[in-house]
DNA sequence: ATTAACATACCGACCGGTCGGTATGAAAGC
DNA sequence: GCTTTCATACCGACCGGTCGGTATGTTAAT
């Protein structure tokens, strides 16, 4: 095999065990140790393609957050209606659940993480801000075309947010509870039963 | 000084200790001998009052839960009116902002490890259940009312759960960024708008 | 021959928890 | 009141083990 094949798997070997550890132990009880046990790789190949362990958790969350905007994008160009483009937030969450399945418990290790990391916080607040920012402009659409009520675009943004992570968070309690997905898009339709223009 | 109260005295500061340094550096960061530390107590005294550091943790967590428990029996108490039994979670959402201060960063702390041990998961998720239930039922009797839509009352319960954790989340991401007190009441002044009959 | 890609052996710091012993106040016998 | 007896409260040295990270050697592709 090529050099370069091969430390392109040995990296993405690191990066599939330290997600899977990081979900289900939590970052600091993850050791280096066992990540290198669960990839099938030496400690030195880990820190020569990694300098620490927390720019292993750095990389996880920067492709998290890449995932993220993918879809975010994605939905955005999927429709012109203002109504919908709220709406898409259930499908992200949806995404989300899917997509991260047994692995989203990192989700809450990147928010604790972000608290307390200047740097995992940057890398977390500034997409937020985007997301918030997405919503935000949405919305003011809606009041400009007349078909929501006079509100305040950004708090009901901060709300949209609020939803979505408060689903996600009980997901994550709660997995076999509720069809997330379902609640979620009940949720946002009832948010924009308080939204439209009577 | 009695002996109780001595030990009184004792234990109370570890939990002040441990509260703090848990919020501010997360649990497994934390240890035993920081603890102590900042308490100014030996170790013999940390174990001789509690088991393990876990058992400081739980404790810490029970507490938490039930000054949460006690708001909402109040809240619950001091109105007949549907509409503000809901609004109400506005009133423990702040109260959480600002009992807890610079604390607060332990609410997700118990979060992560709620889905990791068992025995903090079953603390963590009937009450969550109980304060679902107790807005299932403010809805169903709204409905019954007709001051409400016909709409699933344990679904909307679970948004107005996930309305509160994510403001407490972003709130503790983004301390200064809002007034989180406002925006949750807007938040749910937004989704009684969208509950009431037309 | 050079160098990227690993493996192995190892480091000092620190971890949660234990243990033998001491200080202190309460209860009991006188 | 005074002393013996005893339980509780507390101390700090210490344990085996693990931590993140490093130093050095080996292999194999270029």
């Amino acid at each position: 095999m090529k050099q370069q094949d091969r430390a392109t798997h040995t990296k993405e070997s690191i990066l599939k065990a330290a997600e899977h550890l990081f979900a289900v132990q939590g970052y600091e009880a993850t050791s280096v140790s066992m990540i290198c046990d669960a990839a099938g790789v030496s400690k030195g190949a880990f820190y020569h393609h990694y300098k620490t362990k927390q720019s292993v958790f750095l990389e996880l969350m920067q492709r998290w957050l890449k995932d993220l905007d993918e879809q975010l994008v994605l939905l955005n160009e999927s429709t012109d209606d203002v109504k919908d483009g709220l709406l898409s937030m259930g499908e992200i969450v949806g995404h989300v659940l899917d997509v991260g399945g047994p692995q989203l418990p990192i989700f809450l290790e990147f928010l604790s993480r972000a608290i307390r990391d200047p740097a995992v916080w940057e890398a977390t607040v500034e997409p937020f801000q985007r997301y918030r920012d997405f919503f935000a402009v949405h919305i003011q659409r809606g009041i400009d075309e007349e078909s929501f009520r006079e509100i305040a675009p950004q708090y009901a943004a901060r709300v949209i947010i609020a939803l979505a992570v408060g689903m996600l968070v009980q997901g994550l309690l709660d997995p076999d509870g509720e069809d997330w997905r379902d609640v979620t898009q009940e949720a946002l339709q009832l948010l924009l039963h308080g939204m439209v223009a009577r």
